[in-house]
DNA sequence: CCCGCCGACTTGATCGTTCCAACGACAGCA
DNA sequence: TGCTGTCGTTGGAACGATCAAGTCGGCGGG
């Protein structure tokens, strides 16, 4: 078991080499990574130094097999939608490796197969590869979220359960209500009447929370809602049209959108137009993407605190793997709004 | 071993119950999944029932500690900047989770600790986490690669090494160079003769092969160069300021920029100056990012194929750690060009 | 007829870690 | 002195897969 001295070892050092080398058994070694308060503090010093001398660091297929767990979040990353302003994952991404880092975790990514969405979950689960999952697809409908409760696989939900009564899965999200609102809130108080509203469908739970806030603001001054707003898929191509009509019809000073995307469809009409926008128009988005921030003359856009969200995120998956699990009630963030040039 | 009939069992089924089922040894349903021309045709019939019934999926800890490797290949993802367009991760890390998973392999994100960039490749290498890693930052007097040598991990470069002679890595790359002589020639083809540069400062590597594309088709042509190129930082305020100096003192009709960041900048001035970029000026970005996409008029921009980028990677992965290892030459892909409104 | 070979499958050992039961030393108490 | 309990440590077994070596029956050739 030793190694020859002077030579570099071909494998890694094993925790039976630190033990030789300590002077002291397997399970101490063990200990003194696991449980350190077990060992009398001379012994942990003479372990600790071996440790460094080798430079060992626990052999992660082991440690696995053993205690049945991995110490993976499995993440699903959709293909990125092309002609769309979505940055959003990005930064969440990256948010979340960062915070499940420093709770011992890292983050796999997989792809889902495009005639079952469910197959990558399911092998992963099955093999043990993962210890949880991070969904971030909530919209209604989505098999997912149902289908990992029936599998009792651990998950947690980067937004809310929409229409589910009492869901049995921790989740995160932002009040997209309160970010709307906000959004509204600050035109109105840079003189704005007219203030119309661009979102998705009327299907979309998410777009029509965004929409009550954009209607509860204006209704909070008085002011009417009605012929205001427009519903549309969320593209460009949809935000140019709808602004083009609202503007003919209705002659808002001002846009609210549920999307970046879509305020950029109302940045291209203003552009046909001549119209300069934050001068002549107000355009506000969602979701405070690269586009808004570089895009002339600078996007006021509604920002997700994704950062928070990961945060909130690592600690229900936390609850959920202790011993013995926690479910613990929905997380609900606020928003914060991003201004511009473009209000 | 074997399982009590009718009842959930607690615990995922093992090759040993697979093997009990179909009446054959651990070994044998081992080669089922491994080695199935091995079997006797009937043999191998009996056992993917056995499998099927139970819904036995290996081990992924075991067969990782058995077989020293993980099928997993580590990503290190970098702090999103903010203010910029570059959405090049996004589109990279899809494609290469969706290579790779065809390959057998699941990726893996991790992020570097802000005092020592190396200290998470440290310490996935040593508890072997990771089967290799792929690395996307190859600007000159990154550590990472060297690093990495010394140690003997297996890597694949996104990014040529830069400077260096006979590299002992695989690297693929995307010839930078041969983007912007694309996007220069589109513009010469369109009638402009005063083109102008704006690039990266001159220890850029990436920069200086960008630039010079730009000149090599200015040269082509027969057309002078100097007074037209500009080398500053990467960011949307340098290239508005960068942009409208030239204009007051170069007056170019169309502006070739190293980044769609840079560009931004251009449309910056061009709105600041009310000018229509695509009619008064053209304006042609690098990257193809999703501002490109959306911003209106539309940005034309050369375009990395990432998803061939990420093919050639995980060929090279594979080859890397095959038995035995082989290490190709480095491979340079072509780039193409979006063609938007603003050209 | 016997030997060697080959195909198909089985058996025991092993990867590196953690869990479990047991161990010796020592102290407290009767 | 002897019993009990605690503390720090030990050795063996287990996690679930694969590797290496071995078994067994059948077939062909000298």
């Amino acid at each position: 078991m030793s190694r020859i001295p002077g030579r570099v070892p071909t494998t890694p050092p094993t925790l039976a080499d630190v033990a030789e080398l300590a002077g002291v058994s397997r399970q101490t070694v063990s200990n003194a990574v696991n449980n350190p308060d077990l060992l009398r503090a001379d012994t942990l010093e003479r372990v600790q130094q071996a440790i460094d001398e080798l430079g060992y660091s626990p052999n992660r297929a082991a440690r696995n097999l053993r205690t049945r767990a991995s110490h993976l979040i499995g993440l699903r990353i959709n293909a990125a939608q092309e002609g769309t302003a979505n940055a959003l994952m990005d930064r969440f991404v990256h948010s979340l490796v960062e915070t499940s880092r420093e709770a011992g975790y890292h983050v796999l990514l997989f792809a889902a197969d495009h005639q079952d969405p469910l197959s990558g979950y399911d092998d992963l689960l099955r093999s043990t590869a993962v210890d949880a999952f991070v969904i971030t697809d909530t919209y209604l409908g989505n098999p997912q979220a149902a289908w990992l409760e029936t599998r009792r696989a651990p998950f947690v939900a980067f937004g809310r359960p929409w229409g589910v009564e009492e869901p049995r899965h921790p989740w995160v999200d932002v009040d997209g209500a309160a970010g709307s609102e906000l959004a509204t809130t600050h035109l109105l108080d840079r003189g704005h009447h007219r203030i119309a509203w661009i979102g998705w469908r009327r299907d979309s739970w998410i777009g029509e929370d965004r929409r009550a806030g954009w209607s509860r603001a204006l209704r909070a001054r008085g002011l009417p809602t009605t012929g205001l707003a427009s519903r549309v898929e969320d593209t460009v191509a949809s935000g140019r049209e709808a602004s083009a009509v609202l503007l003919d019809e209705a002659q808002p000073s001002a846009f609210v959108c549920a999307s970046d995307t879509l305020a950029m469809g109302v940045l291209h009409t203003l552009a046909e137009r001549g119209l300069v926008p934050g001068r002549d128009v107000a355009v506000v988005g969602f979701d405070d993407s690269q586009v808004a921030q570089v895009v002339p003359p600078g996007l006021t856009s509604v920002r997700q605190p994704l950062e928070d969200v990961a945060v909130e995120v690592v600690k229900a998956l936390e609850g959920l793997l202790g011993h013995p699990p926690y479910v613990g009630p929905g997380v609900l963030l606020a928003p914060t709004l991003a201004i511009r040039g473009s209000s």
